[in-house]
Order: structure tokens, then sequence, then C-alpha cells
DNA sequence: CGACCATTTGATATGGATCAAGCGATGTGG
DNA sequence: CCACATCGCTTGATCCATATCAAATGGTCG
């Protein structure tokens, strides 16, 4: 919420800093062509209704989208995690806005950069494709958990980010319990409360608040549905 | 849920059918290169978890797009009404399953003829992801109405249902209370009661359960906030 | 140590679900 | 042409999962 880096260094399209260091496996081609920038923590990337001329690549750090509805709700859109690409929601202004988790490293990359190049290269527009299709199911992933029982949802977010964390059964969790309530469309308490009880029936351990200890899939994964 | 028209013209590579009508102004290239099908009312176009070798177009009718979960909820992605492009949601295999829910005319679109297309025409590439972003906008916008009260959820519907059939405030629902339900996440009874208590206040009137006027656009508007 | 913030825990309220009839339109067979 | 079954929708009564309100706990930082 809290705007602390409010001065992004603009990219513009003669920048010729190359970033090299490869994330993931991920997108490959993309980020090679985008600037890095750098957020502290709680920073705004970009705000709703802003012209969305960007696309971002999360390098280091947690990201959020999320819209405040006129009364004050939020729904977060999604979390992005290093290797993860943001910004696609929406073709001519923000549908939502975006903010750091954490402090943040992230490439930003001017669109019609890509739009250019993808307009010549193929497998450039075929790779923007493929993310935005990605995204899609993600979202429509989202859509049909909000449908769900608490326990469900929140079985459902731990599976979700164990499998983002591959290797591991530890999750670290970068967002407050306050975030997590908001993308699952829950309240602070029932989140707690649901947590709570998954460690009582042993499915979970939380040797602290955002640190979570997956001990037994399956039973997560019938509560998923 | 009932199939009654299980057997697909299935459509070929070398199919050269020209589907000439242009449906409305919406993307122009693509449905050049379908097949036209016709089915039933209530038949499935396709199942969840099968390859998504097509997309569609609808020409006449409405579809629903859906997904089960394992104890008997269903949850409605979208519904499609002549002129608007589904299949997109998915690059492998199907998440959502698409029925019609009247007597409806598609046409049919090879995938890979599109890949294939879109790798030498830029054009194509571009109106593909452009198709992509739209429906991607369009389900953040239905995940944010998921966490708004009931009446907001039915006000926010029928504004939607308006917007796609311009010039009119009369809406004619193609589907059922319980489509509706299933597509916004609450029960039939709930949308009911939802739907007379709007007309109660005068925000609509209803000359029959599946005609709506829209007789106050603001007060809807508001309760969409 | 004390202030602050995130989280948990407890007590109570409520919106929408569930269970249960009733009603009106449509279709079917006699 | 009418009795009656069927189906989609509405309306009513009650229940419950989660929200709301309130307070206690714990961790972090100056």
């Amino acid at each position: 919420m809290i705007v602390q880096n409010a001065s992004h260094p603009i990219p513009t399209p003669g920048n010729i800093y190359g970033y090299i260091t490869a994330p993931t496996e991920a997108p490959g081609s993309l980020e090679t062509m985008g600037v890095p920038m750098t957020f502290k923590r709680n920073s705004e990337i970009y705000g709703e209704k802003e012209p969305s001329d960007y696309l971002y690549k999360v390098t280091t750090g947690a990201v959020r989208t999320y819209r405040i509805l006129a009364d004050g709700r939020r729904q977060i859109g999604a979390f992005y995690l290093p290797g993860d690409v943001f910004g696609l929601e929406s073709r001519k202004t923000h549908v939502f806005s975006a903010e750091t988790i954490t402090d943040s490293k992230l490439v930003a990359i001017k669109r019609s950069t890509i739009v250019t190049l993808a307009a010549r290269d193929s497998a450039v527009a075929r790779e923007l494709w493929n993310v935005t299709t990605c995204e899609l199911e993600r979202v429509q992933q989202h859509l049909v958990a909000l449908i769900k029982s608490a326990e469900e949802r929140v079985a459902g977010f731990l599976l979700e980010m164990a499998k983002r964390t591959p290797g591991t059964n530890q999750v670290q969790l970068p967002m407050s319990r306050q975030d997590i309530a908001d993308y699952l469309g829950l309240t602070i308490e029932t989140v707690s409360r649901t947590m709570t009880h998954l460690e009582s029936t042993a499915a979970i351990a939380l040797p602290s608040s955002r640190c979570v200890v997956l001990r037994n899939k399956v039973t997560l994964g019938r509560l998923n549905s």
C-alpha cells in the first residue's frame, strides 16, 4: 500500500542492458531484452487504470497483484515468485495493481518492444501466447478455488505454494495472513483458524507463522478435491 | 449434461469449407479458416481433460464452459454468445468442459492450423494474443465478482449480459437459474430471491423468468461497486 | 523494557445454504 | 381438449460456515 519507491527507472527502447542471469528454465528469450529494476518491499509497481506499457519478470522477491473495491475490500489476483512473468492481464490499461511483497528485483520489458519483436520473430510471438495462456489457466484454477470451503482453499493454496518451491515440503510464505486471506476470499481469522486446524490434524506443521511444513500431502490433496 | 450430439463432424486440415457470414465486427480473420458445426442444446462440445485441438467461435446460440468438482459442485467458467471465441483456456488439454446451452452453430478452428498460420502471419499471431488477453481480462473480472455479495454478483451479471446485447435494456437469458447460480457461486434459491428483490426495488422488471428489463442501471451499477 | 504489528484465539452475529413446499408453464397421452 | 406428470422457478423456514467484534499472545525493533 505504502509507496516507498514511486520513481521508476523508466526503461527506454534504446536501452541495451542485457539481463543475463537466467532465473529458472522458464520463458527464455523474454528477459534478455528487459531492464533490471529494484524495489523495496510494499512498493507499487503499477496502479490499476495505468497504461500497461511493460511486462515484468521476477528475479528475486515476491509480488502481489490486487484490486480494491469501492468499499475497501481487496482481491489479490496472484502472487508472483522468481521466474514468474506478470503484467499480462490487460491490453491497454491495467485491471489490477501490482506491489512488491518483499524487497524485489524485477526485469521490466517494454510491451511495444515485444510486440515489434513478435511481429518479426514467430518464436517470440508463440512464447508470448504461451505465457498468456499459462496465466489464463492459473486464473481459471483460482476461480474454481473460490467456490470451495475455507479448508479446501487453504489446503489448495499451500499445495500450490509447495509446487512452486520444488524439492521440499517446507514452504516459506513471503506474504502475510492478510494477503493470503485476500487471495482466497476469506478473512485473516478464518485463514489462521484453518491453519491451526490443519496443524491439529497433523496435515501440516507450523514451526513459525511464515513457515509451513506439509506433513500429509494426501490429506491436503483430498481436501483440494 | 445429456449428450445429444456426441458425433462431432471432425474437421480435417484439408477441409476447405469457407465460413463466410461475418458474425459481428470482432476477430476477423480467424473464422474464415474454420468448419461450421451444429449442436443441439445441452450437447457436449468437449470434455475436461480432452486434448484442446480446436478453438471455437459461436455463430448462433449459447455455450457454457464448466468444471465439476469431486463432490458434484459445478463452477461455470463463462457463457459464450454469438461472436465470442472459446477453447483458449488451455494449452494441451482442456481444464473446463464445454456444452451448448441452446441449439447452436459454431465454427471450429484447428489449433495447429492457427499456430502454423500464426508462425507465418504476424497479424494472426497478434490477433491470437489479443483474444487470449481479452479472455484473461474477463476471467479476472469474474474472479473479483466472486468475492462480492449475492446482490452485487447478480447485478453485475445482469449488467454484463446487457453490455453484450447492446442497444437495449432488455436482456434475454438463454441460461437457466442453475447456470447463473453456478456461474456466480451461489445457489439457485439465492439467485431467484435476489432477482425478486431487485424487482421489488424497481431496479429491474421480470416480464418472464428468462427476460430481464434493466430499469435502473445506476442502482445496479452502484451495487456492482 | 516498551511500543508496535502480525497472528492467534474466543464469543457472537449473519448472509447465504439447505431443506421443504408451492406454483406456473409446457408437454403428453387418453 | 382436458387431466396430469414434469420441469424450472419462486417462496418460506431453519441451519451453519464464515464474518465480525473483541481480546490475548508473541515476535521484532528501537
